[in-house]
DNA sequence: GAATAAATTGACAGCGCTGTCACCCGGTTT
DNA sequence: AAACCGGGTGACAGCGCTGTCAATTTATTC
């Protein structure tokens, strides 16, 4: 009653133990008829296998673990459920792993949690999934995963991207068509080198409408609320202020709307405000910001679907699975101020 | 150097597995001299001891399961984050695993993680922590668990909780001394008890102010923003409109400031808000949110450490252990207009 | 100093499952 | 008819660790 194990499944079916395991296993090569008493013996039984049992004479776990970087940045819950909902549909379970990309001893850590729980791969969230020496561990233990939006040594693993450039460039050239031609930018933080590419889309519109980039309009960011505000009160206190402020993620665009109600400026009437992300916040706020959704969920289960391929033996081809980000356009953005 | 097994530790120390094993799990009856030796060929062989082995034969996984309903719950990764550094800290693994509380399947799910993976002991959040079939599972297999902030049972099991209505009473006083004398109350998600009980701190400061309890100033929202802005739509529309509205968490409270943007309403001018929890959005609207700081983290952390006091055989005593939050007082609010 | 108690250590049998390999059997191939 | 084949099955040896219990060593007592 409180535990069946594969003995008294293999009994109560007449057969071998050996032959449940395979039956469990989906493996072929069992005769039809044998592989329904043994599913009829499971099922009257309630038979669930002993995942430890497992992992220890199969030398796998059938657990797999999620990286990421910062737990209160807003994707990770989505990024999360993506990954929950793909392995829980496949019967494998998550151990998730918060870690600072930043710490030297990052590798060490992850080898030792790999050598720890025998997780049978790993998925890498941004920034992580451009740290080298995390890369390097699993390469050397040949550890299979899957990186989320990677900049560097793209075919070392399957990932998935989204085409931030492109979604940047149709929220600049959206700005451009609303007549802004002073388009401030708020960079998003260094290290998170998918970020930094909002800004070649940013750029690329500025280029395509024959306007000049002035570098001025050009701020660093670093993600955060805190980090659009100060950026804000920057590209406002200049002597020719922008008409519009696109930030590449929507934290620091609540950012700058907070700075631009406190100078008493009207959103987007004084100043029109672009974020990128769409998270809650994003129409949350008051104006409702205008952004450009991404797919996190659907990054992360595709990312988990690649690599439970993997674990299955099938070969994934290297190539990017691309998904694609969506604009919103919301309360925010407004015509430029003639 | 790929892995080294209690086996390799014992030989190159000089003495049986047992007594490796001993000292790993700091068993006491050791002699100093036989534990640093094994400590140091430990240290030299880099080992780790292996996870699933550990929990097959010892019959326990160090891994804790944390359950939690709605993942998209601001509070859930400040949840993840106090249980995660709890348990790094001592060896422990989290699982996670959200699930719906309405589900009526919801205990044979959690039922049958227990049994897959073996988990040592479980954490529940609201409102998980008041679903009785889970509470049943959990008592019939005798599994150790701390619930968060539970408003049944609470005898069963040792848990954490907030001064939920002394913090709601304290903010209501606050609001009332402020010079408002109708206030309006979105309540929260009937099934989250623990929200629930801060409507008593509400009627509580009323009744200690001889201000009728007028039941047209209280709404029933369900904790989401939408229900919020549903409630101050409600509430605005009224003859004799509230001059100040509390809602029972900031998601909602945001909903009713974007409602009394739309409306032309000034904050805290014509209408001062209040919110609680202190989830990110707080101050990152305009204008920011007063509300009740809840120490989310640390009574997750709290609840991580009576669990793995529990497992670790120290008798737990059942009383609760209360954390007190407290108000933080931002632009949201004002006096009453005269 | 012998007897007794306490501390320290190790031998060994599993925990529940999978990998290996040998075996059995009916159908084909020479 | 002997040799061969491959699908289907089971016996059995671990995977790396802990629990049990007995053996050995070291205090402690009178």
């Amino acid at each position: 009653m409180t535990k069946a194990t594969i003995d008294n499944v293999a009994a109560l079916a007449g057969v071998s133990i050996k032959t449940v395991s395979r039956v469990v296993n989906k493996e072929p090569n069992v005769r039809q008829s044998t592989r329904d008493k043994v599913l009829k013996a499971i099922t009257e039984l309630d038979y669930r296998p002993n995942l430890s049992a497992r992992s220890l004479a199969g030398n796998r776990s059938f657990v797999i673990g999620l990286l990421y970087d910062n737990p209160s940045a807003n994707y990770v819950i989505d990024v999360q459920d993506g990954v929950l909902s793909t392995c829980r549909s496949q019967g494998y379970d998550v151990l998730i792993h918060p870690c600072n990309h930043q710490d030297p001893d990052v590798a060490r850590e992850v080898w030792d949690l790999i050598r720890q729980t025998r997780i049978d791969g790993v998925i890498l969230t941004p920034p992580l999934s451009d740290v080298e020496p995390i890369l390097d561990i699993l390469m050397e233990r040949q550890l299979p995963f899957v990186r989320i939006a990677p900049t560097v040594r793209k075919g070392l693993s399957p990932y998935v991207e989204t085409n931030d450039a492109e979604a940047a460039y149709d929220m600049t050239c959206e700005l451009i068509a609303l007549g802004h031609q002073r388009i401030g930018f708020i960079a998003g933080h260094p290290d998170h080198k998918a970020v930094t590419h909002r800004f070649e889309g940013y750029r690329a519109a500025l280029v395509e409408n024959d306007i000049a980039l002035d570098e001025s309009l050009l701020v660093q960011g670093y993600n955060s609320f805190e980090s659009g505000e100060e950026a804000a009160r920057a590209l406002l206190a200049l002597e020719s202020k922008p008409s519009a402020i696109f930030a590449a993620n929507d934290d620091m665009a609540a950012g700058v709307m907070m700075v631009a109600h406190q100078a008493g400026l009207e959103i987007p009437g004084d100043l029109s405000v672009a974020g990128f992300d769409d998270t809650p916040v994003a129409h949350q706020i008051w104006p409702s910001l205008t952004t450009v959704r991404q797919p996190i969920q659907a990054m992360a289960q595709k990312a988990t679907d690649l690599l439970l391929k993997q674990l299955k033996g099938k070969d994934v081809q290297l190539p990017a699975s691309m998904l694609s980000s969506s604009l919103i356009r919301r309360d925010s953005t407004g015509p430029a101020l003639r």
